[in-house]
DNA sequence: AATGAATGAGTCTTCATTCAT
DNA sequence: AATGAATGAAGACTCATTCAT
């Protein structure tokens, strides 16, 4: 008999609300005031779907998560070799960035400074180590029927893989991007296949004494 | 004469300071009278040297750049070709990067929040975009003597190239790394150089209707 | 008709519970929606029956006062003479504390930090120079009729016996009782009676001074 | 170098500051503004001398509690017999309580409401607990030496003695005094000297079934 | 009549910054 | 020059009360 509202509706819109918000002004200094007039709310409703302010990025994030796992799981299960499932995950991960581009630069606002390993759900590093660990089976795998050159360090370029994804993002929240993020993704495909040089590149002698190089190039 | 080193020295300590504090704790989180105490001088003090919370980061910050762009020119200065300095430039970015790993930490949460464009020295996205233009120029002279694919896009391999570099700093904060940090910087050589794959790939059609695709793949 | 029975009956239901929530969290800690809950109502609903929570209190307060001052009347119209009379007073006073303990318990709480003087029928001052009145009169009846020592003095043996029941009270929310209640109220009835000593008490000087002293002890 | 304070002193006068209002106001409805104000500082002074508001009272309260045992151990030890002694100790009590009224007040406001069992030195269960083992154990040794009537229960006489300590204290928050608080320890002396009355009481039958009664009267 | 969703006034508490010494 | 005591602006959060349904 009270106003009747669909609840997880109206959290999802201050979620949203929210991530606008964080997105716009950084996490910290968005006050729970802007959040509201963003949502068109009073402030106390916030608290009637949200613990507090932190509870607002955390179901959000999980939201987030959720739809990236399920999307990647459905993104390898359409290709039918180790190299192409790769490829597939990369892909996939790299749309759903651009996709959920703002979720993206909050989370590098919020994570960049706190570590909250208590908590599995929010803890970036074992979310992270687990893309690393799928990655890095998938190249094996790939390794096994030769269709990833056999020399690469699997879990080096796993990890490589995962920055580089990373790096994607952050450019995204630090700076403005001048070439066009397709066209960004086709230079990592290009980069991925074959490359950067036209052949074999002449490596110059390491001049800083080489103590961190040992036998780099091939 | 003497208190002139002793007030640069000081101010140093409490930069160093700071930037340690800040790694720990994150900026936001971290109180002034925290850096005073890891400085071992009184909270009054840091406003003799500095003007404000934000002026110490700032300083540290305009320290550690000047560092690379001097880093930057060194390297280059002594490679020989324009694949060559690209090389350079790559291999002393990532090393710088290892280096000053609490500087960058803490410049990941401080701008990941805050965006001023406001403040030219202070800008990442002049920076970056200064980074890309130096990397842009490499690829197109490489370019220009064939030593570099030609069919490359330069503006977004340079793009993702810088990524690539921030992509290895974030994940530096956000995860633990599991891979040597030489085995990351090897397989980054090794994915410029030749790709990850042993072969031609054969690409998957793809199948979630290619709206965001075009002809990405070579 | 039925309708007045009901709400007569909720709204007593919803005064019970309160006073069982005031009890266990007290008054300042108790939100309305524990009330609600305890009451097995939804929050609103209790602005149909009282004007805010502060009334609920008054309400209950004034029923329990009511018992209190018609019990009283009917005590003292089976005694026979004033001391007989004042005994039947301090006896159903001690009883109807004991029955009635989670409200007085309550006042306590609410009356211990909230002087409304303004308010006659809430004033707990009133109250008690009301029963003080009633007592002293008893006792100088006792006195004229040589039931009572006449060296008492009246007006401080009257507050006397009503902090000595405000103790009682006290006593049960402060600390928890060790004695059966049953015992402590024989023990009343014995100091009541002939005092704590075998014999006359050879009385101490008093060594600090006396300040405050004078000739107290006779 | 800085300002030169006596913070032992600031802090007693924040404390004290705070009593006042918390006496004037009640706990709960004062705001730390009040106690700022009235201890002619900023609010946020208030909170380099003390945690927080409950802090406040705490400390106030261990002030008060180790100015009362302290006392009491030298009321008693100016005594000869256990008699004295125990007269000693209700002399003081009441004595250092009208002292001490605006703390009385407060706690009794505070206590009334808050159950904090889990802190021991602001129990007041614990403090009640001790004073009355003390009392409990000077009845014995009165009874032991045939100084006290042998035939007291001293335990629910103990407990009696605490209580109307705290009806005396409660009173003076809830009523206005009107007898002088001298002719109340008077009537008090009188009534643990000799009773009330000036010769064996003809005791009522007791008329409400007496459920609850007993053989209370001799 | 009954309800609980919505609200914002009100409060504690933090902390960057100032400034007397 | 060095300090830390003082401060108040600012912000998260609570909860009595209102009111649409």
């Amino acid at each position: 008999m009270p106003r009747i509202v669909d609840k997880k509706e109206k959290a999802a819109r201050i979620g949203t609300a929210a991530i606008a918000v964080f997105r716009r002004r950084g996490y910290h200094a968005t006050r729970m005031a802007d959040i509201a007039e963003e949502a068109g709310t009073g402030k106390g409703t916030l608290y009637e779907y949200f613990r507090n302010k932190e509870d607002i990025l955390r179901l959000e994030f999980e939201r987030y998560f959720a739809v990236f796992e399920s999307g990647v799981k459905a993104a390898m299960a359409r290709a039918d070799s180790p190299g192409q499932r790769l490829f597939a995950l990369v892909r996939f991960a790299f749309d759903h960035v651009r996709e959920w581009e703002d979720h993206c630069a909050v989370y590098v606002d919020y994570f960049g400074s706190a570590q909250r390993e208590d908590d599995p759900v929010f803890s970036l590093a074992t979310i992270y180590a687990e893309m690393e660990d799928v990655i890095r089976t998938l190249i094996e795998e790939g390794q096994a029927v030769r269709e990833i050159d056999e020399s690469l360090d699997s879990e080096a370029t796993a990890e490589l893989l995962v920055s580089l994804f990373d790096g994607f993002v952050l450019h995204g929240v630090f700076a403005e991007r001048h070439a066009q993020p397709d066209s960004v993704l086709d230079a990592i495909t290009r980069l991925l296949t074959s490359g950067l040089f036209a052949g074999p590149l002449q490596h110059p002698q390491d001049a800083d004494g080489g103590a961190r190089s040992g036998e780099r190039a091939k």
